[in-house]
DNA sequence: TACATGTTTCGGTCACGGTCGAACCATGCG
DNA sequence: CGCATGGTTCGACCGTGACCGAAACATGTA
């Protein structure tokens, strides 16, 4: 009837509670087992297996068997994009899940977005980067300066070191503040290092992420460092 | 079961085909009557009533009723957020519902998205006005220099003169270019002019745009403008 | 006032898809 | 080799929701 993709088949995936709940809960980047994935949807495992077959087949899963096991994640970040739009869109209209509580207040603050920091301390991170001139924007396509490698130092992170072909630098928009923050391979690696490094501690349980009293100072000092060079 | 905003919800009302054709059809941000709507949709008009009523206590539609009719057009912003973010997602993947034949070539270099001017031609313009100065990027948030009012002097915009209290300047993820354009009350308004001004034509039957020779004349003169500040 | 057109409501049909119980396959382990 | 566990397939059930015909309602027009 229209030109264009069909949006309906891929919203309709998502249109599901139980696929819905899958999904979200696949947003911290982790990869989880069909099993584990029944219980965030409240189902059972075998009505799981429909829906990641169909998840699977849609293309907003990927599937990885290992032994007996199915490890499932979102299969790329534009999933996790439409994923954080929905909710933007969804938040505030319709029947809140669950009255905000100290959880969510903890999900502003910083939580995890497929692999990468969000949040405000996600958002604070990336602007103090761009307002240094660590990052920047040509042609629409972010940009890492020579000024990215000593704001980075107290992390560790060596932004020329870092494998992989995909994109280095990539935009995110923020679900909670409505701003951008840091994705890509070096959002993820900024992360991974603020793990290693005691920095932060993510929630098992949500996608909280929890400042560490010694993430609380490096993640001041990288912001100071970052922000000292916009002099 | 999960925090966060009900996800699937908004997702099942996009997930409908009928409704998704009818999202789809109100993209170029014109207002259609409840009868336009059920034709876009492939469905009755009784059929039709019900699905937009689900949509605007979704929050995914407003409606304005105008004597005997009731016009549709899309809540927000957010909405054609999401609608392009499904499109990033879902193109390529999944049959086709159309190959893509003349119609589609054309969306691909000039479309209306919501209320502005996407596709080649938008991100074109973009890039122009960004890399000669005329928007600058601080703090994440599009800002207008002095360099603008010269840059769309052929076109008769003015900046400074503006009605309305929303956003200026917002960027919008093109679908086909997989980068940004220009959005907000300014992208609007430039659309408006080259309309106003003849130098475009929308195609009735899509959002397809048409640059017309007088058109093709004023946009690279424009982009020229913008970029010559670059130097 | 009568009529035409656009829209909505009502009632009833029907198909699709989510759900689970039970059984089946595959892998790892003792 | 047998058992346990994770995952999938099959079959059957059932509720939801899309759909349309008919009719009611609203508004503009002759």
């Amino acid at each position: 009837m229209r030109n264009g993709p069909d949006i309906a088949a891929t919203a309709a995936l998502i249109g599901d509670p139980a696929r819905a709940a899958m999904l979200s809960a696949l947003m911290d980047g982790h990869a989880l087992t069909a099993t584990e994935l029944a219980a965030e949807g409240g189902v059972t495992p075998q009505t799981a297996s429909a829906h990641l077959a169909k998840l699977e087949r849609g293309g907003l899963l990927a599937r990885a068997r290992q032994g007996r096991h199915s490890y499932f994640r979102l299969a790329s970040a534009d999933v996790a994009q439409v994923l954080e739009a929905l909710m933007t869109l969804s938040h505030g209209t319709g029947p809140r899940r669950t009255r905000p509580g100290p959880r969510d207040a903890a999900l502003r603050v910083a939580r995890v977005c497929y692999n990468h920091l969000a949040g405000a301390e996600g958002v604070a991170l990336f602007e103090a980067l761009r307002g240094g001139g660590a990052l920047r924007k040509d042609d629409d396509i972010l940009r890492i300066t020579d000024r990215m490698r000593p704001a980075l130092a107290p992390l560790g992170v060596d932004p020329a070191a870092l494998p992989g072909q995909s994109a280095m630098c990539r935009t995110c928009l923020d679900w909670s503040e409505r701003r951008h923050h840091l994705a890509g391979r070096l959002g993820r690696a900024i992360l991974s290092a603020m793990e290693a490094k005691a920095w932060v501690r993510r929630d098992p349980a949500s996608r909280a992420v929890v400042i560490l009293p010694k993430g609380r100072i490096g993640i001041d000092r990288v912001i100071g460092l970052a922000a000292a060079n916009a002099i």
